[in-house]
DNA sequence: TTCCTCTTTACGGATTCCCGTAAGGAATAG
DNA sequence: CTATTCCTTACGGGAATCCGTAAAGAGGAA
């Protein structure tokens, strides 16, 4: 079992569950922070103390508040945290269900195993640890699909730019006119038109208005 | 201190950390639901044991599954429960922050407790359940400008009606025919058309889109 | 009743959206 | 080199919107 473990997430709640779930499973060094930032310090004197951490447990959103943060997503600790130790096991527990992200966890940030924050999330975290044990990775059942779907895949960062302004009242009229400020190519009215057009196509909306409460919906913008 | 309490939450790791809270509160009966639907069916058996609740912690939204349910929302949960049980005691344990969601939950279903899920809700949830015993009501820190926050006041079902079926992508020049058809007054273009213009100077919104996009952010659809 | 006010309808013009067609330009293949 | 393809840009017409004004209807008070 693994001896040392700490855990990145903000909801104390979710600390709790999962703090109790490693006692369960016997892990004798337990350590939790709700800011990316105090996870990163505890990482780090952990490494510099001799005694470093052998997995994370990490959320990927972290709300913000009053204070001051300097990283501010677990995707973001993953990263720093791999850059100083090649080594260390990393779980992401998470209520994130887009593929693209999940895509890139494993593909470019090497993470051990996504579980997905749920019904039986917890019984899936343990699965989770035991499978890390053997060094394989693991995935929450019901998105294993995330990890072979395209979805996302089409829709880039010129579009979700375009979505945000249309949704923030911009007009199409005007859009040419910001997109040309913003530096931002394609960008006459006619592209534009021909843009939102593909993304009324892609998700079947019949106007703009239902285009934005869409993606609204689906959490894109 | 309450003797027998019902959690409805579709998170194993918030049920598992609430319910400790309630252990160690010295609540001696503790169930919980990942549907709501089984939540009512507690409910309901509880109270013809002649043992019934006396308080329900419940969330807001559940996440939907393979399984059909009756009850898609914590909301529903608790105006059906309050509609059996006047007494009852209920928090609602939610990250939901939108203003106009947590007021009508106070002013309509008579809720007796918000707790914001956060860094420091489960201590907020002690204060809660303490809050209650006392009669009195009880909302994160964080939150209790939703409650003076004037919007929504003015906006009725009408308003909200219209504003639905223009996410759905319904044109304005087919709302009149629609209106008509569900029997819903005043339906013509010319009044339909007004009542979008005075949502927009309402909230601000420089045309349809950014009215959806505003009110979709705001809860209000 | 008559006056007054508020709401609902009706109508029209200016603007914007929506959706075609077509031309211009860059990259690639043969 | 030309041919092809893909992307961008230009332009125009019909549809829907936006935003006025004005008329018709409903309800209340005296």
């Amino acid at each position: 079992m693994f001896k040392k473990v700490l855990i990145a997430e903000d909801f104390d709640s979710i600390n709790i569950a999962v703090a109790q779930t490693l006692e369960l499973l016997g892990v004798e060094q337990i350590q939790y922070a709700k800011y990316c930032d105090d996870a990163l310090l505890k990482f780090k004197k952990a490494k510099h103390d001799n005694e470093p951490f052998d997995l994370l447990i990490s959320d990927l959103s972290f709300v913000t508040d009053y204070r001051k943060v300097e990283i501010p997503s677990g995707e973001k600790l993953i990263e720093v945290i791999k850059k100083l130790d090649e080594n260390i096991n990393i779980i992401v527990y998470s209520v994130e269900d887009k593929s693209y992200t999940i895509k890139t966890l494993f593909e470019v940030h090497n993470i051990n195993a996504f579980v997905h924050k749920g019904r039986n999330s917890i019984s899936q975290l343990k699965t989770a640890i035991e499978t890390l044990l053997y060094g394989k990775t693991f995935i929450s059942p019901e998105l294993v699909h995330a990890l072979q779907d395209k979805t996302g895949k089409e829709i880039d960062n010129y579009d979700i730019t375009l979505l945000t302004h249309l949704a923030n009242g911009i007009a199409i009229e005007d859009m040419e006119g910001l997109f040309k400020k913003l530096n931002i190519t394609p960008n006459s009215k006619s592209t534009i038109e021909k843009r939102v057009a593909k993304l009324k196509d892609y998700f079947k909306a019949s106007n703009n208005i239902h285009l934005i409460a869409i993606t609204k919906d689906l959490g894109i913008i």
